[in-house]
DNA sequence: AGCACGCCGACT
DNA sequence: GTCGGCGTGCTC
């Protein structure tokens, strides 16, 4: 607390306010007339009047001055909380905006459920249960004249004294306009009462189904995590497909259970299926709660309390799930922790990993990052002796995991993308009886249409991009905005007929397969396919039968399914990710491959893994087919370290954005020189280069234009990066062009 | 971000 | 004469 802060016995006079604006500052507010029963403190919810509309706000400073004279203070319409937020969910997201330069108001909202921002009362959901009043007991129905159904719930009411929940009443096809109709008349009361018991009752056995038994590698791991429960002690959890990752946080979680401490799991967007929170609670008697996308605003409410009581000991969630408030922790777990869905890739970017880290510190626990192909930024961790490195190579089928068969594609005739070796590997596997997963990701027709007399090629009228073609419906449309064409009947530059796709996407591969194998089923499997609800998970059930087929799908299958009649798989093209500008695209495509090729022999049958790329030759891809990605990532960080790249460095990418190029760029060359002549005169090393446009410069018609920020140490890069914030929020000309700040980013693109 | 104010073009 | 386009400026 800064001296300033005032205790209990002097009231503060000013409150410093965190409202919901993109400006990087608190605003001042005096105490309104009541003051809360344990005095103004730092995550008290308040309303507040900002210029001519009302906003929930957080109160993060008690002061007794302000900056801004006192008679311009408004005061707090309300304060909303009897007691504030948490204190460590207000040091988190407190964290979060410091660390990520965003505004603390804006941080806070998000890190908020949805009713809690609307202003909500901090409780669980009640149930509201409706009553005859003494009124309503003394009316007849005959009283109500007209209002013929209001007479007949009436007498609904009245056969049940003790009243009825909403839903009952609803049950009976009455309406909630009849029933506020009778509330109104005063013949109704309203009760409400907790929906959950305040504490379950405890279960006398903690396990729903026994533990399995661990192999010698799972029993080590759990006995390191076990000597480290009471400290904060970060872990690299590595191990490969099929291991046994999972049975380890199980049995990791029991034991911080029972110390009565509550386990946080956080997993990628698309791991959190209903099969893993199924085993999951299947082996607890402990309520699981999951936060995803799918959970109506009153449930997350409910799911965030929960956590926030302790009355949820177990906690699984994907990335927003990190700001969840627990009453106590115990255990971080994060699973996948390469998963590039754990980054928010847009406003407040924060990188959900690299917070659970600050997080654990912060509360002195274990924290496990789990990954068959952990990123470089863990590994190098791990090396440097930070982390604990918890290895897992065994897999519980007693096959190892398949080896790469890099297979050359060039001057090979291809049909749907695949040459006629990889064709035959597919009959033969078929003919076996087994299942074939066909991994290409691009999703589509093709990836784009080309004039065969001319050379054209169909472009986005507003992106750098070329459009893909679908055929179902037929259609160009751009992967990088939301336009879409019809196909134009001949070439637009020479008028040619000649309009040909160039390259396969899912669909054309799915389509020469299933001309190719008209025997066996074909299922694809891409962001189009599964639009609709539930598709995914009845072409997944479907597979699991086991019956011989052909699975054509992007990267969602190659995630975290268990196939285990999977004993091929063929990636079409390997080399999209081998030559990509971005830094990080090779080590993405390593453990991409790596986790496809998991997907091969799971059950009872070893598995080939062919990967068709123009390079067999290319140096990364040769090691990673023969030593596997401990190797590559290896040389990958030696790379790294050569070319002054994260791990070794820390970066800050600005990015500029307008409909005008030159008023990116020139907003963007004003702030490099200014934050040049700035770090030149501080002494301080971070490099800043650029501007430059981006890899693709136009999006949505939008011109992009980026200043690299590189640094040594992180405190010089944060500094750097604070005074640029600070200049740009202060610059006249940065109002029309939008500009964000990414910390660590994940691309540079 | 909202939300107002303010100053110029085509409409009842 | 007004409705409304979005440039500019402010929010304790």
């Amino acid at each position: 607390m800064s001296a300033s802060a005032s205790s209990f016995l002097d009231a503060p006079r000013v409150l410093g306010v965190a409202v919901p604006t993109p400006l990087r500052r608190l605003f001042d507010y005096l105490p309104g007339p009541e003051t809360p029963t344990g005095g103004w403190q730092p995550g008290l919810r308040v309303q507040v009047a900002l210029g001519r509309r009302s906003v929930v706000g957080i109160v993060i400073e008690c002061r007794a001055t302000s900056e801004v004279a006192l008679d311009r203070l408004k005061p707090i319409e309300a304060c909303l909380d009897g007691s504030p937020l948490p204190a460590d969910w207000l040091w988190l997201t407190r964290f979060t905006a410091r660390y990520y330069q965003h505004p603390l108001g804006d941080t806070l909202q998000q890190a908020l459920p949805v009713l809690l921002r609307q202003g909500r009362p901090l409780e669980p959901r009640t149930l509201e249960r409706w009553r005859l009043s003494a009124q309503g007991q003394a009316t007849q129905a005959a009283d109500l004249g007209r209002a013929r159904r209001q007479a007949e719930l009436l007498e609904l009411l009245r056969q049940h004294p003790r009243g009825l929940p909403t839903a009952a009443v609803t049950a009976q096809q009455f309406s909630r306009t009849q029933l506020t109709a009778l509330h109104d008349k005063g013949l109704v009361d309203c009760l409400e009462e907790p929906r959950l018991a305040s504490e379950p009752p405890r279960p006398t056995a903690l396990l729903a189904e026994p533990a399995l038994n661990l192999n010698r590698e799972q029993a080590a791991a759990l006995s390191t995590l076990h000597d480290g429960l009471d400290r904060y002690h970060p872990c690299l959890l590595q191990g490969v497909t099929g291991s046994g990752k999972t049975e380890v946080y199980l049995q990791l979680i029991e034991a911080v259970i029972q110390r009565g401490r509550q386990a946080l799991i956080l997993v990628p967007e698309i791991g959190l299926t209903p099969q893993t929170l199924e085993r999951f609670r299947r082996r607890f008697r402990v309520p699981v709660v999951a936060l995803h996308s799918g959970l109506t605003d009153h449930e997350r409410l409910d799911a965030w309390l929960a956590a926030m009581s302790g009355r949820a000991p177990i906690i699984i969630g994907t990335r927003s799930a990190i700001f969840t408030p627990l009453a106590a922790p115990g255990v971080i777990i994060v699973d996948e922790e390469h998963d590039g869905s754990l980054k928010q890739q847009e406003g407040l970017r924060y990188h959900a990993r690299d917070l659970a880290v600050a997080r654990a510190h912060h509360h002195g626990i274990p924290i496990v990052l789990g990954s068959a192909t952990p990123a470089l930024e863990s590994l190098a961790q791990a090396r440097n002796g930070r982390y604990t490195h918890l290895r897992l190579t065994q897999r519980a089928s007693r096959h190892p995991p398949a080896k790469l068969e890099l297979i050359d594609l060039r001057g090979r005739p291809r049909q749907g993308g695949l040459i006629p070796s990889a064709i035959d590997a597919i009959r033969q596997t078929l003919a076996a009886g087994h299942q074939v997963l066909v991994f290409i990701n691009r999703r589509g027709f093709a990836p784009t249409l080309a004039c065969h007399a001319c050379g054209w090629l169909a472009e986005c009228d507003h992106c750098d991009a070329r459009m893909t073609l679908h055929r179902q419906p037929p259609l160009l449309a751009c992967h990088h905005c939301e336009r879409q064409q019809p196909l134009p009947p001949a070439c637009p530059e020479c008028k040619s007929g000649d309009l040909r796709p160039l390259g396969a996407g899912t669909e054309r591969t799915e389509e020469s397969l299933a001309a190719l194998f008209p025997e066996v089923p074909v299922h694809r499997i891409d962001r189009d396919s599964t639009r609709r609800k539930d598709a995914f998970g009845e072409v997944l059930a479907e597979i699991k039968r086991g019956e011989p087929s052909l699975l054509v799908g992007t990267q969602m299958l190659a995630k975290g399914h268990h196939l285990p009649h999977v004993t091929l798989v063929v990636v079409v093209n390997a080399d999209a990710g081998l030559y990509a500008s971005d830094f990080r695209a090779l080590e993405h495509s390593a453990q991409l491959l790596t986790q496809v090729a998991g997907r091969a022999g799971r059950a009872a049958h070893p598995g080939r893994v062919l990967v068709q790329t123009l390079h067999s030759d290319d140096p990364h891809l040769r090691l990673l087919a023969e030593r596997g990605y401990d190797a590559l990532a290896d040389a990958l960080l030696e790379e790294r370290r050569g070319a002054a790249l994260p791990p070794f460095r820390f970066l800050a990418l600005t990015r500029f954005e307008s409909a005008r190029e030159a008023e990116a760029m020139g907003l963007a060359k004003e702030a490099g020189e200014a934050l040049r002549e700035w770090l030149a005169a501080r002494d301080n090393a971070v490099t800043c280069l650029g501007p430059v446009p981006a890899p693709m410069e136009r999006r949505q018609n939008r011109y992009h234009v980026q200043l690299l920020l590189s640094g040594a140490q992180r405190s010089q890069l944060h500094e750097a990066s604070a005074w640029l914030v600070a200049w740009l929020e202060a610059c006249r000309d940065a109002r029309r062009v939008r500009w964000s700040l990414d910390i660590d980013p994940q691309t540079l693109s």
